[in-house]
DNA sequence: GCCAACGTTGGC
DNA sequence: GCCAACGTTGGC
């Protein structure tokens, strides 16, 4: 099998926090509407590590962990009329939009914030640094060590 | 709430 | 295939 990789994935605490993927345990990352984000996800396997970063917080940043824990099907809210994801161009038999499923691991003891990324030599190369808006992106084994241990120490 | 950056749509 | 118009993201 392929080996595991790690991701970065963004979502606001105002729709969907890391404490709610918490009480719920696993939730479909479902509304994404990007298509590179799209394909990040079609590549995700089961037991990929990701970091959860909450955007459009006080402050932003990485506020814990979770895993893949079933790679992608077709998002369901593509097809929902009455879904503020509805997509009228997409069709059972070819849909445009795929989620994973994402499990809950951890909550930091101390969040990295957008501030402290910036700071950070070692993590200035992210795409969270210069490709802002995209929503879910690959992170180096490297970097994804470097974050896990500033955050649990 | 503002606005810069960026992605998507649709006319031509 | 270009590009203007428009919509969205997300930091501040």
């Amino acid at each position: 099998m392929s080996e595991i990789k790690y991701w970065l994935m963004k979502s606001e605490p105002d729709t969907y926090p890391l404490e709610q993927l918490k009480k719920e345990k696993k939730s479909l990352w479902d509304g994404v509407r990007n298509y590179q984000a799209r394909n990040f996800m079609k590549e995700m396997n089961v037991g990929d590590q990701i970091l959860f970063y909450h955007s459009n917080a006080k402050p932003p940043g990485v506020v814990g962990l979770a895993q893949v824990s079933k790679k992608a099907v077709p998002d369901p809210t593509q097809f929902k009329k009455n879904s503020k994801y509805f997509d009228p161009k997409s069709t059972q038999e070819k849909p445009r939009w795929e989620c994973v499923e994402v499990k809950y691991k951890k909550t930091f003891k101390n969040m990295l914030s957008l501030n402290e990324v910036k700071e950070m030599k070692s993590l200035a190369d992210m795409p969270l640094v210069n490709r802002s808006r995209l929503s879910v992106q690959p992170v180096s084994k490297k970097q994804f060590d470097i974050i896990v241990k500033h955050c649990e120490s």
